[in-house]
DNA sequence: GTCTATAAGGCGATAGAC
DNA sequence: GTCTATCGCCTTATAGAC
C-alpha cells in the first residue's frame, strides 16, 4: 500500500463518502474522522464542497476512462464485453454504487460544472459500448432489434440501475440481467 | 382542484421534494414553507423524518399501483407498452425523477421498513412487465435473447436510469431507447 | 499545512400555551 | 391542530496562531 499525501487521502474518501450516500449524506466532518484532520484543513484543499465533488469527479472519470481504454479491441467481443461487465461486477459486492450514478440523481443539488462531468462520463460508456456493437454486428446473423447506439443507452442505463438494486436487495440479479442482455446482443 | 386537508398538502409537497431533491436534500422548513405551516405542525401530522418518508413511499407506491392495475390486459401488447411507458414520458416533461428510484440510490440512509417498500415497488414494475412480455411471446417470431423476467428488470431498470438522465442532459433519449427495446420486445 | 476558535445559520425534534 | 419558543446538535466556512 502506497502511502498517500492528505489530498489523495481526502479524494480517496470522498469518492467511497459519495458512492455510499450521495452528496448531501456526508459532511466535511465525516470525511475529516475518516482522514484524522480537522475540517479547516479539507477546506486548505478543496475551499468549498463544490470544488471537493468536482474534483471526486474528476478522478473516478479518469479511473474509468484508463480502465476503458486499456480493453485491447482486438479481443474477441465477448472477451471484451466480460472485461466491461468486470467494472460493475466489482462495485456489487461493496456498499458502493456509482460514484457517477449516484451524483446524476443529485442533479438539482449540484454545480453546471459537475453536470458536464457527469455528462460526459455517461457518453465515455456509452461510445464504448457502441463501438463494442459495433464490432459485433457483421458476427450477428440477424440485425439488432435496436440500433447499437440505443442499445448502448439501454445496457448502460440497465447495470447503473442494477448496481443501485444490488444494494436495495442484496442480490446481483438485475446486475446480472444487464450483463446477459449485453453479452447476448454481442454473440446473437 | 380539490381542497386537500393539510396532512395531504404536506405528503403532496413531500412527493415533489423528494422527487426533486432526494430524502437528504430537503427540510421540514422546506416542506413547511411550501404547505404555509410551521415546522412543529409537520411533527404533529408526522412524527420524525423516517415516518414522513414511509408514508410518502407508501402514497407513491399504491398510486402506481392503481395505475398498473388499470391498463387492460386484453388489449393489444403495444397498446399496453405505450399505456406503460406513458408514465415514464410523463415524468420526463418535469423535474422529477421516480420517487423509489431516488429514494433507492438513498438506502444506506433509510429504514428497514422504507426498503421493503421500495423492494416491492421494483418487483411490482418488474412483475407487470414480465406479465407484458409473456403474453407478447405468443406472437413473436423468436424466442427472448434473454427470458422475460430478466428483460423486465433489465427494461425498467433503463427507464429509470433514463429518467435520471433525462434531467442531466435535459433529453428524453436514453427514456425513449428504453421505449423502444420493450416496443420492439414484444412486436419481435 | 494544520491547528483552535468561532461565526452564522440550518437541522430534526419537543414542551407547552392557546 | 397550530402556534411560539427553545433545545442540542450539525453544517459549511473563515480568521488567525503556530
Amino acid at each position: 500500500m502506497k502511502t498517500q499525501s492528505v489530498r489523495e487521502q481526502l479524494l480517496e474518501h470522498t469518492l467511497v463518502l459519495i458512492r455510499r450516500r450521495g452528496f448531501n449524506g456526508f459532511s466535511y466532518r465525516d470525511l475529516a474522522e475518516l482522514v484524522g484532520v480537522k475540517t479547516s484543513s479539507i477546506h486548505y484543499y478543496f475551499p468549498s464542497k463544490d470544488d471537493l465533488v468536482l474534483e471526486a469527479v474528476k478522478e473516478y472519470s479518469a479511473r474509468l476512462s484508463e480502465h476503458l481504454r486499456a480493453i485491447d479491441t482486438t479481443l474477441p467481443v465477448t472477451e471484451q464485453a466480460e472485461i466491461y461487465l468486470g467494472l460493475f461486477r466489482k462495485s456489487c459486492g461493496s456498499d458502493q454504487i456509482c460514484l457517477c450514478g449516484m451524483l446524476s440523481t443529485e442533479t438539482l443539488c449540484l454545480p453546471e460544472s459537475v453536470h458536464k462531468l457527469l455528462q460526459g462520463f455517461y457518453l465515455m460508456h456509452e461510445k464504448w459500448l457502441t463501438g463494442l456493437l459495433e464490432r459485433a454486428q457483421p458476427l450477428r446473423s440477424t440485425p439488432f432489434p435496436v440500433p447499437p447506439p440505443r442499445l448502448a443507452q439501454v445496457v448502460f442505463g440497465a447495470l447503473q440501475s442494477g448496481l443501485i438494486a444490488a444494494r436495495l436487495f442484496g442480490t446481483t440479479d438485475r446486475v446480472e440481467a444487464a450483463a446477459d442482455t449485453l453479452v447476448a446482443a454481442v454473440t446473437g
